[in-house]
Order: structure tokens, then C-alpha cells, then sequence
DNA sequence: TCTACTCACGAACAATTGATCAGTCAAGGG
DNA sequence: CCCTTGACTGATCAATTGTTCGTGAGTAGA
């Protein structure tokens, strides 16, 4: 057996001693034949390699408050919503990736076949990042959007490849930029018969996880470059507040018709009203972002924080 | 709000914090606006009252392989074997309980009205004990066992109430001893119309999750008071190893013909074939009764632990 | 064979967590 | 109005956990 395998299993059963038993690193050590330290080390190992899954079984009922009201207000099948951690470094960003990650996993551990859909951006790739291994041969990933930079590169949030090679399925990623550079640029890309042919496999998607970009200096479209500055202006000018996979959204939620948008590269909103599409964001700052998104009505599911949630509840009057 | 319910919440909150976000207590007093004594006990509340549910998630491999001989060897649907812990002072029931829990859970979920049927012993009700809190009134446990010892005290170790409280599901008990006192006395428990009743929802079960209980000294059936001494001896002198629901078992799996078995009220184990019988059983000293039972082919799924697992295998010769 | 390098180990120390206990405050009763 | 009771609080200390760093074993290349 590979020896990193052997690692990994002492690993799991210190941290069963430890979390499930209840006992102590001296104990374990002693169990385990090895030093104080080195038990220290096994359990690190484990939660770095997400062996480790909390769960923590209680409706936080100001939680399940704001969550309630999102769904009933804008007509969702199920809103999670996380408690926001204001001092956390890492903006939140992964405690909407661990609720996720449940979410996910629910409809990863179907035994029949399943084609799922996958957005961009960090949130998407964290709540992948948080799945764990699992033999998954039948099931299909495809990238809804673009994962190719303005400059050639491959976009370092793409979570087809990462969910792939976790759960060993097949893959389909759009090799395309996201905007394209000019109107007859987008018109070749869609017709290439490789991108046709990802693009048919995204249409039978039956669920599709995608973050929710807000429009300001600090957009992931932008900060990936993805879209140079004078795009951000003219999205800025017309009023855009989110994107959903590369269409600017604006406060109602319709997508604004503007040079930008005849060049986006992703299926269009609109065809993909069959599947059920998951938005997962959080953050105050992604609030008029996620509140357009709703409005506009393309969500099915939405994981957020308590923040972002607040922020929608607060400025969303009924419609 | 009820004050008891607004300290869950926020201990919740807290387990949270210090679970996934990885917090220390210091940052998360802060937070709460509490002392870091008072995150303490915020903490020590959440996994008293289980609201933290910690999943290893690693096929360690050791039992990975046990389980699956197990399972090949005695054609069942599916093995769990947890890792055992040679100086847990409460004898590893524990851990078959947190796996067996997980299983259970996975029933439980379903939104379908689901009838199940449990057993009793520590085991079987350590196992209803880590089970969350979830409302399920759509479902129905029924007891296989009479719950009655012979001083007519009811069973310590009911795995029914237990779950149906939790659950909010429908109850069925069984009101009547294990074995009866005579021949006629079972006779007259089996004519009453309220045990035929229940008997009904137990013979309409899916899946029963079950104990299974050595024959010797400790054996719980004894223990307990469901027999008495001199029947003990008798099962003992007719070579019984092992029992379910009360019938004894030879070590080849056969229901033992004596004087006990025709005064035990439960199920007849052949009526039971249609449903899925799970047994949660660990430890060495079990090892015997587990391997009977197998051999008997009375089970469909085992839960048990490295311990037992060892024994059964290097006890089982193929046959 | 020697040398340089890597890697894992465990000693020692720092940080965090868990437990105890005396003091305080609020509610209820005399 | 004062006293009792009981629950909660936070200071303090002990236990446990996390981290750092020097050491030595093993290994590949000169």
C-alpha cells in the first residue's frame, strides 16, 4: 500500500479516537504507538485533508428566520443560511462553502446518473474544495462558463476539474473566454462543434451551482480578468449591480442589453430555466448582487449568510 | 422565546464558530459578547445536548476490508465495521452506536412513511441516542421485543420511546415479557387483541434494527431480568451462543428447541425474512452470538467493530 | 566511502481549553 | 423590607493541545 495511504488511515483513526472516542492525544499516542507530537501531526493531516466533517445539528433560529423569509418572498425551494463571522479573514467565504458542500453532496451521493452544471468564481470553487472523495463513475460535471482569461490563462476558481477528479467523473469545460473580445469573436466560438457539444451536455444539466458576481471595482469578472476596465465603465454607466455566470444583472434583475452582453459567451439565462439553478454567495457586499439575482427570478436554491441575507430582506420591498 | 431555547441558539452559534470557522474561544466570546468561561459552557451545552455531530470521513481501510469479507462471506447488503478502542471504559457500544446512527439517519430522512422495527439492548439504544432531533411524524416505530422485565418494570434500554420522542413518530410497544412465565401465559399475550395489533405494525416493517445478545453470565437477557437463573443455565446446558429478540441461537445459527424458546413472545425470526433485520453488536464477547447469527443468515446488514469483525472471520471457516 | 541533503521525530515551550470556586445578582418568601 | 435560595459570572489554575526547533536516521550523489 502506498505509504502516504498508511498515513492517512492512522490519521482517520486518530481522529476517530479523538473526536468520536473523546480521548486524549496522550491516550491515542499510547494506542497508537506513536509520540505526543505525532499524533498532533496525524490530526492535522486529517483536517487538512477534509477527513474531518463537522456538522452542528440545530436550526440557529435566526438563521432558519431569514431563511424562511427568502424563500417565501422570492419563491425559492430552499434557502440555507450560515451565521456570519465579522472578523473572519477569509470573508466568509467558507462558511457558505461548508453548507455548500451538503447541498452538493446530497445530490452527488445519487446512485443513478447525474449532469451537473458548475459556475465560477471563489465561492464555487471553495464549496467543491470542501467535498469529500467519493467513487462517482456516472455522474457528469460542465463548466457554465467560460474558464479561459482574457490573456490565455485558465482560471484558477474553475471547480469542474476539482469536482471531477474527487469523485472521478466526467468533465466538461468551456474553453472560452467568458466575454469575448468582439460580437463576430463570440459568433465563431459558438460555432465550433467542440463548444456546441459542451454546451448540449450543460443544456441537460439537471442542477447547476453558480456564485452570484456583484459589478464594482472589486468583481471577480474584472479582478480575474476577465473584463478589461472600460467594460467595467460601461457595465458601472448601465446601471449593472450582479452578473450571474457573465450576464450583468441590474437592480431589477433583468439582464441589461449593452456591448458587453452580445459578447458573453455562457448559455443564456433563459435556457436554462429547466434546471435548477443554486446560487451560493454571502457577504454583505454581494447583497444588491444576490437581491437582483432574486428579483430577476433565475434561482431556484440560494446558500448565503446571514449578512447577505439581512441586506436582501432589508432592501427587497414586495414586489 | 423560551430562555432554554435562546441558549441552544446561541450555543449553536458557538459550536459553529469553533467547529467549522475554527475559532478560539477567546475570539468567539468576543463575538457573542459573553466570557470566555461563558463560551465554555455554551460549547459543553452543545455537545451535551449532541447538537455536534462529527463524521470521519475516511474508509479506513483495516475496516474497510473486514467489512467487505464480512459482507461477501455472509451475503449481506452492507458491513459497517467502526474502529475498535481497547481502553474505552464503556465498552465500544459507543462507536457501533455513532455508525449505526448513521445508518438509521439515512431511513429516517426519507419523507415517505416509513414503518421500522428496533430491538432492544444498550447497543440498539446507545444507537437511538446519537440520532438528532428531526420532525418525522410521518413514520412509526414498533418494538420486536417485549420491553416487560419479570418483576414487571419496564426495559431501561426501550430504543422506541426514545426515537419516537425525537422524531415525533407514531409508537409501538410491546407490552408483555421477553419470555413468559409459562407456555400458557404467552398462549393468553398472543390472543390479546393490543398484541395483535402490535405484532401487525411489526410484521409490516420494513427494516428492524436489532441487538444481539450472548449467552452467558453477562448475558443482558439475563442481566436484565428477562429470565431467570435456572432458565439461563438451561439455555446454556442446550448450547446456545447467542440470541435474537430473545431466541436462542446454537453456534451454527438454529434456533435452539427448549423449554425457553416455547415461551418466548416475540416475532418468529422466519416472519421477519421480508424485512430488512440490521444487527448493532460489538466487542469480542460478542463474537460468538454475531457469528451465529450470520450463520443463521438472519441478517441483512451488521454493524459492528474491528473486535467482533476479527473474531467472526477467523472463527468462520467457509462453509 | 564520504558528504550533503531531506525528512521525520520528539523535547520543550507557548497557547488554548476545561474545571473549580468564591462572589454577585435576582427572584421569591417570610 | 430583609433574608434565603439558587443560578449565573468571571478569576484562577490545571490539563490538554499546538508549535518550534534541534537532532539523528536514512538516502542519493560525488
Amino acid at each position: 500500500m502506498d505509504k502516504f495511504e498508511v498515513k492517512l488511515d492512522q490519521a482517520a483513526r486518530a481522529a476517530w479516537l479523538s473526536y468520536v472516542g473523546g480521548r486524549t492525544q496522550d491516550e491515542i499516542a499510547a494506542q497508537l504507538g506513536v509520540s505526543r507530537p505525532g499524533v498532533q501531526r496525524l490530526l492535522a493531516l486529517a483536517r487538512q485533508e477534509g477527513l474531518i466533517k463537522v456538522h452542528i445539528d440545530h436550526p440557529i433560529s435566526n438563521c432558519m428566520t431569514l431563511g424562511q423569509a427568502l424563500r417565501d418572498q422570492f419563491d425559492l425551494e430552499f434557502c440555507d443560511v450560515v451565521p456570519v463571522d465579522p472578523d473572519a479573514e477569509h470573508n466568509s467565504a467558507h462558511y457558505v462553502a461548508v453548507a455548500g458542500c451538503d447541498r452538493l453532496t446530497r445530490y452527488l451521493e445519487r446512485t443513478e446518473p447525474l449532469t451537473l452544471s458548475l459556475g465560477s468564481g471563489r465561492t464555487v470553487r471553495a464549496t467543491v474544495e470542501a467535498v469529500s472523495r467519493m467513487d462517482r463513475p456516472q455522474h457528469r460535471f460542465v463548466s457554465l462558463v467560460g474558464n479561459v482569461a482574457r490573456d490565455g490563462s485558465s482560471n484558477r476558481y474553475d471547480g469542474v476539474t476539482a469536482l471531477a477528479d474527487k469523485t472521478a467523473s466526467g468533465r466538461f469545460l468551456l474553453p472560452a473566454p467568458v466575454v469575448a473580445g468582439s460580437v463576430e469573436e463570440r459568433e465563431a466560438l459558438l460555432n465550433q462543434r467542440l463548444f456546441q457539444a459542451i454546451a448540449s451536455v450543460a443544456a441537460e444539466a439537471e442542477v447547476g451551482f453558480i456564485g452570484v458576481g456583484p459589478i464594482n471595482r472589486q468583481a471577480t469578472l474584472f479582478q480575474d480578468d476577465f473584463i478589461n476596465e472600460s467594460e467595467l465603465d460601461e457595465l458601472l454607466s448601465c446601471r449593472a449591480v450582479g452578473e450571474l455566470l457573465g450576464w450583468p444583472l441590474d437592480a431589477q434583475g433583468r439582464i441589461i442589453d449593452c456591448s458587453v452582453t452580445r459578447r458573453v459567451t455562457s448559455p443564456a439565462l433563459e435556457s436554462l430555466a429547466p434546471q435548477r439553478l443554486v446560487a451560493l454567495a454571502g457577504g454583505t457586499d454581494k447583497g444588491p448582487a444576490i437581491l437582483s439575482a432574486l428579483r430577476g427570478g433565475w434561482l431556484k436554491g440560494l446558500i448565503t449568510d446571514e449578512a447577505a441575507a439581512r441586506y436582501v430582506l432589508d432592501n427587497a420591498v414586495r414586489r
